[in-house]
DNA sequence: TTTAGCACTCTTTATCTACGAGTGCTAATA
DNA sequence: TATTAGCACTCGTAGATAAAGAGTGCTAAA
């Protein structure tokens, strides 16, 4: 366990403050001018030779300035940096973005990344709550005529998907009708979870009383479920990687970008955070490509409807306490929205 | 206008080939091995001298090498180059990839522009036919409960748009009888240009008989419909950029990128080619961002449903040869597709 | 414990040099 | 007249050298 004296806290701060606003590594003679109290710049240099045995900073070579090392980053946020309430007109833009009319959850979440990036300028990713609370709560079978149906699927929590299919031969509503009653009677309301099981065992025997072709239909109703059920990250900013990222190595900028299109691998990156805000510092995070990143994660909750996840990913050197303050009040604000949206639902 | 001697155009033909697999300027002394007969470097050099004068080669300074210019690319392509005969392995990843069941034009037309930005490692768009000639077929209201109606709309082609929304108050599948009739007899068999139309201009009165609320409605229909007669490019390959801008330059990779993500920018860079293959060169492409790139257009013809686009962005040093080759190969095989899915919502 | 002073390190930038690829021109050749 | 050999000249690249500047660590004095 490492404890800093309050000079020397005072000194990675500003190391960590002047780094970030300025990019470049920070060296004892500007720093007299920025603690509170008056010392030399050989004391300064004689705390910083401290904090490097520490290994909270280091040198780019041997007299060159300082910069925080991961581990510096980490005791800054841990012991040191206080979040920043967050700015005013940043809560307006908040608000007034979420404020419009939504009609489905997944375009209120999608857009959460939008102005997110846009706020921080970084990248960021957003989840829905999960969907482990989610119901079957509707199945219908529309005709559409030209060897065209639609099946849509609705969950109790007022989410809508659906998908095209062509069949054979044209067929009628009437002819659909008992299938649709048959859903209804042995699956709505069950968990989406229960459903899939069922699919793969009861239903296409108990099916086939109705319908020629039973494993057709459970393939296509499996495809509207997995849709509904599927857990996926928003991305916004992405544009934003040009920003932020090493201007020398296209390589790397060209496998972000990748990266961000994999939402499996984005899964398994940003995790489920346990912490309500966590913050990842380089080779904290779990994936070689982001070892020179930052990555903020947080929960947000949205009462029995579960928890969903806002994320920000940007330099490791970022303003931590703009950001965390940042996330904090999106947290709350995106819950609210959610919680509206759900009660209305519920009524 | 132009016209050079055999030797010359030899000439220009090899510079073209070198620089473009090489990427350098090319010498006298290289070419020397490439023509047929056998001539001394000065002699190719003061044919290079005459290619100068004429515009068709540039030098970077005073003793480099030579590359083509836009104008040296532009007789090259106009004068010289040969189709290549599609490689038959190309041609069966087309096939092979087209060959699926797809459920929406717009899939098939998403799809190519993957295909192809596969086979080239280039960037490259798609438009679906055009839709002057779809016709409403089909109009659905489906009621799902919670507040929701989703509303379905099917043209003579098998697109299929839908769209929910949420309604005040709960509503059953009769109150929206009237409706759907009233539409089904006014508007089903109208070609979407007048349905539009007519939707801004006498429905709204007529509708006001069987709603409370008819703007709400012409709004919502207003939207599936803009959905159904959007154009939209599907692009493919965005990552590829990285292979073939100027690495030197973030700003305008960055810029590129954000074009990719403006449709109407797009639609109006690529605009609708009037020719069968189109080749634009540097700045005979109508948009600054894009002068040190060559875009290749082509249209495809879907008989009687109206002709779409595919087209492909690279370097200017691109094979176009192979490239044309290629296009022309898609060309077929796409219209070909498209033709079958056409066929069977014919039947 | 703090500080002034100083030698030392390392990066950055500019300048110079040598090298090589390629050209244009001239004069000789077929 | 068309081609070619020869040569001086241009320009970009890469490496070497030097000077400036920022910053450090250490020593010795306050």
């Amino acid at each position: 366990m490492i404890t800093l004296t309050e000079r020397q806290s005072l000194i990675l701060k500003a190391i960590v403050r002047d780094y970030t606003e300025g990019g470049n590594p920070v060296g004892s003679k500007s720093l007299v001018q920025e603690l509170p109290t008056k010392v030399s710049s050989a004391t300064i240099r004689n705390e910083m030779a401290r904090l490097e045995d520490l290994g909270l900073i280091v040198k780019t070579h041997l007299s060159s300035g300082r910069m925080p090392s991961i581990k510096g980053y980490r005791y800054y946020v841990d012991h040191i940096l206080k979040p920043e309430k967050v700015d005013n007109k940043d809560l307006k833009v908040i608000q007034h973005s979420l404020g419009g009319e939504f009609h489905k959850i997944d375009e209120i979440v999608a857009q959460s990344a939008d102005i997110l990036s846009q706020l921080t300028s970084y990248t960021t990713f957003t989840l829905r709550p999960e969907l482990k609370d989610s119901r079957l709560s509707g199945f219908r079978l529309v005709p559409l005529g030209n060897h065209q149906v639609m099946a849509i699927l609705v969950t109790n929590n007022g989410d809508v998907e659906n998908q095209t299919f062509t069949i054979p031969n044209d067929i009628t509503g009437d002819e659909l009708e008992p299938v649709v009653r048959f859903i209804d009677d042995q699956l709505v309301g069950l968990p989406l979870q229960d459903v899939f099981r069922q699919l793969n065992q009861e239903i296409p025997l108990k099916l086939a009383k109705y319908l020629r072709d039973p494993d057709g239909f459970v393939d296509i109703f499996g495809r509207v479920l997995s849709k509904a059920a599927s857990e996926r990250f928003y991305v916004g900013g992405k544009l934003n990687l040009f920003n932020y990222t090493d201007q020398q190595s296209p390589k790397e900028l060209q496998s972000l970008y990748s990266l961000l299109d994999q939402t499996d691998s984005l899964a398994s990156v940003i995790g489920s955070p346990g912490q309500h805000i966590q913050v990842r510092i380089g080779n904290e995070i779990t994936n070689d490509l982001l070892k020179n990143y930052s990555l903020i994660t947080a929960t947000y909750d949205v009462d029995q409807h579960g928890q969903g996840v806002i994320a920000l990913l940007g330099p490791t050197a970022m303003p931590y306490s703009r950001m965390i303050g940042l996330m904090g009040a999106f947290q709350r604000e995106l819950a609210g929205k959610l919680l509206d949206y759900y009660r209305y639902f519920d009524e």
